[in-house]
DNA sequence: GGTCTGACTAGGT
DNA sequence: AACCTAGCCAGAC
């Protein structure tokens, strides 16, 4: 059977990002089960029309705000982060050790006895 | 259908 | 810490 593809399943995975947090392209693309794809995540959400998902959230595994090739949605992005009580250091850099987004992993179903 | 591109990343200097 | 490079791979032409 064919898979959804996999810009469904990566809007799926943003949509689980809470609010006041951020998660890294790579980390999205990991839980969608595409790793090592962190430009398809980029790509993903640079194709976003309506859906609603919250694709401020996402930022690079450096804690910065990815530069557009087409500059414009940077500053947006940073006024939604900030709205949601992200903050910003002087470099422009999210501290992830405080607002990255730490799922829980799924537990491996018990194994029945 | 080969090449190019790029909201990326890890690793080396 | 900034900069470079190689690896990455789905889409667009």
């Amino acid at each position: 059977m064919k898979a959804a593809s996999s810009y469904t399943r990566i809007y799926a995975v943003v949509r689980k990002i809470p609010r006041g947090r951020v998660a890294t392209y790579g980390q999205v693309a990991e839980l969608a089960g595409l790793p090592r794809q962190a430009r398809q995540v980029g790509y993903a959400l640079a194709a976003l029309g309506r859906e609603r998902v919250p694709w401020h959230r996402v930022i690079n595994a450096r804690g910065e705000i990815s530069p557009r090739s087409d500059p414009g949605p940077e500053q947006l992005q940073r006024v939604l982060l900030e709205r949601e009580g992200v903050g910003f250091d002087a470099n422009d850099r999210v501290a992830l050790a405080r607002h990255l987004w730490q799922p829980r992993l799924r537990r491996a179903r018990a194994r029945r006895r």
